[in-house]
DNA sequence: AGATGTTTAAGTCAATATGACCTTTAGGGG
DNA sequence: CCCCTAAAGGTCATATTGACTTAAACATCT
């Protein structure tokens, strides 16, 4: 039993996933997901947030964590019968590349460059991840997950900025204004603002108490790109 | 490692989910979600569809199967450290409560008086079984996915009837129907027509082609019960 | 045969949500 | 003081939804 993380970020324009450079057999030397062996005593949701620290160096306290799937194809290990549960993590624009405790190469890559590039990662993380992308996708649209990647307090075109990454389009920005503000509990004001390098100064907000947006936020048509 | 099988159908007006009491400790006597040890050489899925068969006399073959989540609490089995894999599978009416190979007796119980009676299920399917209802619901409003739950072909009424069972809510059948008919890919007319037992005849339909609704149909206060 | 009951099918209409677009406001810098 | 920029707020045609009404197609009863 193991347990695999796949950590996303956004950073500026990019959907950022955190990967390591294995350093044992198998694929050594290979790009992978970040993960490692369930002890004995402790949840997967433990095991994952040790893992988290240990590898990423990243506390994940402050993360929003959930449970993708468990993989389990008796031959996505080359050692034999290794079932792996993955986990997606999700945070605001974190740390460089912590080099974990263990001492491989920690990095972040960019999600979409690794789409297109064919991702060489070890196991079967490939199809991990680009399930993990496609879990995020829709929970862009019906959950308010996206403030998991803004650090509070953030601005509405940060939270748009969000969105156009991880859709990969641009959203026009008053009518996402008008769909975010209308949803009760999307976000809170905090009444404070912030000057952006030029402009008129933005208003201030933090997560609020709604999960589950209702009507979702479609990716419909409303693109500009 | 186990598989544990969430096994949904809708039978008159009821959501039923099958349920195995279990003839060996722990646990003994113990009513509990169909399931077993995954074996060596098998995926996750193919574990799910073997117990499917051994457990329930069910042929998986015609029924949606999809992977729930891991569950993994090193206190949730008192034998020691069992991680099961649990699955949803639905299906249309299915036979009668077949005993499965294995001696036990299997049967259909109703899963909102579970709900209510706080059931007494064995080792935490309870929360697994609270998780698959809530997926259900959940994947009801923007999948096709209750088209499973109809044997084929079915008509618009049988349809509205899985979600109102479902979701514990009477829907408006000319409302339903326009949403239903509007989204393409949704149902496929097959041109022919079936008598009720009273009333006009009505059209036939099998599932379509298609498995995201976009927009989805939304539980929303359309009620009328 | 014709009236009646029942269920499916189809239509109406106001309220709401969406997409596209425009205008105003509030800063900083020249 | 003017200009540039991004935020904030508004307009309007269109699409969708919810509530409700009407028509159609069958079986049965009288």
């Amino acid at each position: 039993m193991t347990v695999d993380l796949t950590i996303f970020t956004v950073r500026g324009d990019q959907l950022m996933v955190l990967l390591v450079e294995r350093g044992l057999e198998p694929f050594l030397g290979r790009p992978a997901l970040p993960g490692g062996y369930v002890q004995k005593d402790e949840t997967l949701r433990e095991g994952a947030l040790r893992e988290l620290g240990e590898e990423a160096g990243i506390d994940g306290g402050r993360l929003h964590l959930e449970q993708l799937g468990a993989y389990g194809d008796p031959r996505r290990d080359p050692r034999g019968r290794v079932v792996t549960v993955a986990y997606l993590a999700l945070g605001p624009d974190l740390p460089d590349p912590v080099g974990g405790t263990d001492a491989r190469r920690a990095y972040w890559a960019s999600a979409s460059q690794l789409a297109n590039d064919g991702m060489d990662l070890a196991f079967d993380h490939p199809a991990i991840l680009a399930e993990a992308l496609e879990e995020v996708r829709r929970k862009l649209e019906y959950t308010a997950v996206a403030t998991a990647f803004c650090p509070e307090p953030f601005t509405l075109s940060e939270l748009r900025a969000v969105y156009e990454v991880i859709w990969g389009q641009q959203l026009d920005p008053s009518n996402f204004r008008r769909k975010v503000l209308n949803t009760a509990g999307f976000v809170q004001p905090t009444g404070e603002q912030r000057l952006p390098p030029t402009g008129r100064p933005a208003a201030l907000y933090r997560r609020g108490n709604a999960w589950l947006l209702n009507p979702p936020l479609l990716r419909g048509t409303g693109y500009v790109t």
